[in-house]
DNA sequence: ATCTGGCCCTGAGTGC
DNA sequence: TGCACTCAGGGCCAGA
């Protein structure tokens, strides 16, 4: 998503700015269409799962996309055409509820079904002191995720590995999907607790987390429902899942004849083959 | 301190 | 066709 609106919004400038209803998961901040017009992005950066939109007014532009946020440009020529399987569905005009458009004519809107999404603004100089950003884990394809840390960050926890890989205070932006997909890879039971899980598995465990968000991201990001690029373009890593999404299914580990299980760990689904991951 | 479950919200899918 | 129920890329919060 950071890519895309990276291709067309860096250096833009925001000449209009309209909300369509007062919050979403909370209410906007005070000015927020006021203080957003005007404003040149300076770039567009990511956090964790957060978008960052540093401004020319020393303000930094937060948006987190929740479960089912979406961002669509539009310039005028790149128009979602119906039925065709490279595109995502369109988003439903309903819960559209942001649209700005720069001085260059492109109209980027922001569609989100759920309204678990937000968006804020904060100084810029103050983003890294936010709550939301001074307790976040390292960037999983940072230089700083390494086994060692993993070791350090999880030894003693008697959580799950699972729910632990899901915790932004570990390890920053990954989500269920990838959480689920990474521990297949490394053969990990999502029911271990964390603290158990030797060195040599974390090992194999930080490579495969890497090794899938490369994947995903190189393959336009995984659409089940709602996501789309920003372009209306559909993912298509979700058509590589070895468990996520795929209960009763057979494992497709060659020669492995196990069938993928479900189970809900602190309240989220978790694939996994009980063979290879026993 | 750590951890789980409930909750926020809308829509899609399933079974009766 | 309708209704009841479950589930969904996330994360905050109360309470055990």
């Amino acid at each position: 998503m950071r890519r895309g609106l990276e291709a067309c919004l860096t250096g833009a400038r925001l000449v209009r700015v309209r909300l369509t209803r007062a919050d979403l998961r909370f209410p906007f901040p005070d000015g927020f269409a006021q203080r957003l017009e005007g404003k040149q992005i300076l770039r567009l950066e990511r956090r964790a799962k957060f978008l960052l939109a540093p401004l020319d007014s020393g303000e930094t532009w937060v948006t987190h996309l929740g479960m089912t946020g979406r961002f669509s440009v539009s310039d005028g020529a790149a128009a979602y055409r119906p039925g065709d399987f490279y595109y995502a569905k369109p988003p439903d005009p309903k819960h559209t509820h942001v649209e700005l458009e720069t001085a260059g004519g492109i109209v980027l809107r922001y569609n989100d079904v759920r309204r678990f999404g937000y968006m804020d603004l904060m100084p810029s100089a103050e983003v890294a002191r936010h709550r939301w950003f001074a307790a976040l884990g390292p960037e999983p394809l940072g230089p700083d995720f390494t086994p060692a840390y993993l070791a350090k960050a999880l030894a003693g926890r008697s959580q799950p590995i699972k729910p632990a890989l899901l915790d932004q205070r570990i390890v920053a932006g990954l989500g269920n999907i990838y959480v689920c997909e990474a521990l297949f890879g490394a053969s990990i039971a999502p029911s271990r607790a964390a603290g158990d899980v030797a060195l040599p598995a974390l090992r194999a465990l930080t490579k495969t987390i890497k090794a899938v968000l490369e994947a995903s991201i190189a393959a336009g990001g995984s659409t089940l429902r709602d996501y789309a690029g920003t372009d209306g373009a559909a993912g298509a890593y979700q058509h590589t899942f070895m468990v996520y999404g795929r209960e009763d299914g057979p494992c497709k580990r060659r020669r492995c004849t196990g069938m993928i299980k479900r189970a809900v760990q602190a309240g989220r689904s978790s694939f996994f083959c009980p063979v290879c991951q026993g």
